[in-house]
DNA sequence: CATTAGGTAGACAGATCGGTGTACTTCAAG
DNA sequence: CTTGAAGTACACCGATCTGTCTACCTAATG
């Protein structure tokens, strides 16, 4: 890991982020990050590889400031307010363009192409986060996924980041034991 | 209205909506409209009019389908029932690549951008159609949106179209009395 | 009949795109 | 001491990008 890519790899992120993935020139990632067009391509073989990079990266810093967050606090219902929490401060800071991997989506709609995939990992993964860090069913989980997910269309496209507090409300239900037994109806 | 404008509007509708805006290129919408390159900047002086015009036209067709689903429609229940069908059928087709206002949101993420403020208004008129379609209060139609947005990224980037059931169930509740009062604590 | 809007054809421009080639430097490990 | 990985500087490539140009055709409208 050397400290250019490093610096390569946080500079995509933030313009990548900032403007989109097609409309972000490598010449601008490379110039940006001080560095050059051949040490860029050193590291990274093609302008996917370095987006497929730049994912990972987010993946891991994703998880990593959720766990650090839920770190010592116990207890199902702490435990859901702790990850709310999480989310509202990301919705607050200046750099919110909306998830990455939604973004992603967007941009990259076939399948098969290997960033695509490491969106359906990510998302894969949040699913297992929840159901693991809640203590809860995958019906569960899902519906909880689904609120975290609608809160952030609601904070990036609307512009309206107090939906999540409504989600954070319905969250709650859903995790109660009513809740429980309203979902398990709906799930195959 | 010429014939040649609707054409170039649903074939650049259906180029966006597949591989993005950015990784669209002019040439590739009129070629593929079988007009040619002057026609099109007849019509739009530069390709951000012809993206606004496109989601424009998906604005009026995505409202028109709502209303067309609702028409003779009673019950506020029923109402729900068809709004949510109406979201099932359009994740089950083939051409299903999101919700074409959160991807234009990933590539235009600057709130100044025309594009961008297109996105805001589509999104602020379903909040608004909601609420008068189902008669519902403003936090109650917030959250209603927050559950469809949801559903939408839970189909496309979790590739879980299912996951819309939950979604009803939980709008139902909202939609009784009982969700009521509960929303309206978070609602300021 | 004359005007004008819409459409066709294809060349052209300037910029930017992703990606490569060459030559030189630095520096740490075997 | 030598090798090789990492970095720098910069020219270069073919392709594609958005957008403009001239010239001609067609059809409807005043």
């Amino acid at each position: 890991m050397s400290e250019k890519r490093q610096q390569l790899v946080a500079t995509a992120y933030r313009l990548f982020n900032r403007h989109g993935f097609h409309a972000t020139g490598i010449d601008r990632i490379w110039a940006e990050a001080g560095s050059t067009k051949r040490t860029l391509y050193r590291h990274f073989p093609t302008k996917d590889a370095l987006i497929e990079a730049v994912l990972l990266a987010r993946d891991r810093e994703f998880f990593a400031l959720l766990d650090q967050r839920l770190a010592g606090v116990t207890g199902r219902e702490a435990r859901l307010q702790g990850l709310f929490d999480g989310f509202a401060e990301w919705f607050g800071r200046s750099d919110f363009y909306g998830c990455n991997f939604i973004n992603a989506s967007a941009e990259f709609a076939e399948p098969r192409h290997p960033v695509r995939k490491l969106v359906m990992a990510h998302k894969q993964a949040l699913l297992s986060w929840v159901m693991n860090q809640l203590e809860c069913t995958l019906a569960q989980a899902t519906a909880l996924c689904l609120l975290l997910e609608g809160a952030i269309v609601m904070a990036h496209s609307y512009q309206q980041p107090l939906a999540l507090e409504q989600a954070r409300m319905l969250a709650k239900s859903i995790l109660a034991d009513d809740g429980a037994i309203m979902l398990a109806a709906s799930h195959s």
